[in-house]
DNA sequence: CTTGCCACTGGAATCGTTTCCATGCGAGAG
DNA sequence: CTCTCGCATGGAAACGATTCCAGTGGCAAG
């Protein structure tokens, strides 16, 4: 029972709205089948007069090609698989947003697949997608390690590019943002705003963001000798562990000056409960966040973070897929793009 | 340049991992080609020694049927179309996490569309949907009359299931919230809490359920003797719309006791730009949304809304796909789930 | 012992394209 | 004028499954 392809704009003319074969098209051009194929993609090596008929056919018949026939013989199904650890993270929607519409210039449709950050759960939506055929496959591990034997399966059977985080020692196409980058500028930040004492608060580091923005901060507070840190605390990039977090700082004697958290969705979380229990943001204690969501603007305050130009990155990677679809072998391209840090009110000095 | 199927575990045997087919199997099975098919899809008629050396020689060898040629033949793709106003808006990517979970458990995969809230895009998006043949599509129409033609198209080529929105006339499976529930029960509300003047914001009515709201917002004030009503504020549902609302009200002499929201994430910008100019929400003016997005729980003051059951609605219209997908050929199904009000603190009584 | 039924099987057709290959034809070079 | 080359063309073979249909064998009933 499934759709039968006819124009849009052709009125049915009966309940059963009969299918129009390449076939069809042929024989009202008054060409053959193999002609017909011919001129439809491309027009290589047919005579204009030929490709003038045949699209005159087509528009006639209100002919469209069939994209699941055309995809066996063809090899290629026009299908790209997308996996992402969950859509309702307001940061992958955005990516997700923004990669249909890279997508769909290069005529491309995705199937998105949600891993919910379960390795297992994302090598099974990975093999399901490779059994669709998909063309190519965007993908953002859920795990900088464990996700490697699902990546090197996928790589196995067609171009794969890892987009925000990365899966180690495999040379894979990625396209992120520079993390190192992004956490040294809000340190810098908060070191000029008067900051000594800092908290970091992110997901577990079984993430290759989670990991990199750790790493960096850890690097960045024995460089920065102003700079004290607390033992960081790592949980899940979910507003909920933010205020978990903050209940927790606050268990122990003495709050920090500033709270850099891994992800605004954290920092979302840490502000509601900073000011659920009276504390001022960021008269006592400033705090930043990471990716540059919406709603981190339209926090009180509003969040000082890193924003990810996430449509960039998105263009880049569908880019990227487009040329090795077209064959391109060069060695793994990997591409870091610097955040851009935007400050606002939630890191502001407490002179005002 | 299409991926090949293999199985996920096993190891690639050389740098082109080589392709296996269901007449290997049936080959090493000992069975003919048509038997070994047979006893994939159900084991029905084949006797219980051929399923047996079948299913040995698919684990073996690591057979995966070809889903393409697969659909050719039989008709069906396994991919269910998804069509959405725009996904990072948080309220359409709970609903897209949601279905994609309910479809998993059908073995059903999602090719996820965008139409950018333009009724041409959408056309084009079904479309090209359509084309790939997907099994049965759902879809939230931008304009519930502008999105009509595409509708009827889809409608003609299979089953249909429209969600949260609708469109005007059209006798299609439906699921979704009571629109007019939920604004009575948040005028019940704010009445009760003592607004009396009130306002509603929302979109320009296009999308099925901003027209709904606002028309059950109308039919409710003009019933409830105590409610005054100004004119109501329409654009989109954005945060901007929500603070350029309260931009027009304050250029206006007096503010209503509550605003009204037609969507959270408008009552999230409303709140965001009282709170700019000094103007004490819920003391002052009161606010109340519409949807349940998780932002509403974390803005500040956290928003009363009316709380959609995105899962309910997401495993109701897959059920009802499956149910079509199966030969249901009952008249169209309409179901609207009654909202939850979630009372928060931007619309508690000004005592407090 | 014959007949008929039923469960199981495999050969071959089919789904709607793309693409290989052989052919016919016209034009340009020698 | 003939030979060759190359372009346009159509017939037919893929692509990898499902499914129709005819055929086989076994077993119970007549």
């Amino acid at each position: 029972m499934a759709f039968s392809s006819s124009d849009l704009h052709s009125v049915a003319p009966e309940s059963f709205p009969t299918r129009v074969l390449l076939a069809d098209v042929a024989a009202v051009a008054g060409v053959s089948l193999a002609t017909a194929s011919r001129a439809l993609s491309g027009g290589k090596g047919v005579s204009a007069g030929a490709v003038a008929a045949v699209s005159a056919a087509v528009e006639q018949l209100g002919y469209r090609r069939d994209r699941v026939a055309q995809a066996l013989r063809a090899r290629s199904t026009g299908l790209v698989g997308i996996v992402v650890p969950r859509v309702s993270n307001p940061f992958f929607a955005e990516m997700v947003e923004a990669l249909e519409s890279a997508l769909r210039h290069e005529e491309l449709e995705m199937i998105l697949a949600d891993s919910r950050g379960s390795v297992d759960e994302e090598a099974r939506r990975v093999q399901t997608l490779i059994d669709h055929q998909v063309d190519a496959l965007i993908l953002i591990p859920t795990d900088h390690h464990a996700s490697a034997p699902a990546l090197r399966f996928a790589r196995a059977s067609g171009p794969v590019v890892q987009i925000d985080r990365q899966v180690d020692g495999l040379a894979n196409d990625y396209v992120g943002v520079d993390n190192a980058l992004g956490i040294r500028a809000i340190l810098e930040h908060v070191v000029d705003v008067g900051a000594r004492n800092v908290t970091f608060v992110s997901d577990t580091a079984f993430s290759s963001t989670g990991h990199r923005r750790l790493d960096a901060f850890e690097i960045e507070v024995r460089r920065v000798k102003q700079l004290v840190a607390g033992p960081p605390l790592l949980g899940t990039f979910s507003v909920e562990f933010g205020r978990e977090a903050v209940r927790q700082l606050l268990r122990r004697r003495r709050l920090p000056d500033a709270i850099i958290c891994g992800a605004d969705i954290i920092a979302l979380g840490v502000v509601r409960e900073l000011s659920d229990c009276g504390i001022d943001v960021p008269g006592q204690v400033k705090v930043t966040g990471f990716d540059g969501i919406l709603f981190a603007e339209y926090s009180d305050p509003p969040i000082t973070t890193a924003c990810q130009p996430v449509e960039a990155i998105a263009c880049e990677a569908v880019g990227l897929l487009r040329s090795r679809l077209r064959g391109d072998t060069s060695p793994p391209h990997r591409h870091e793009i610097a955040p851009v840090l935007t400050i606002r009110r939630s890191s502001q000095p407490a002179a005002n």
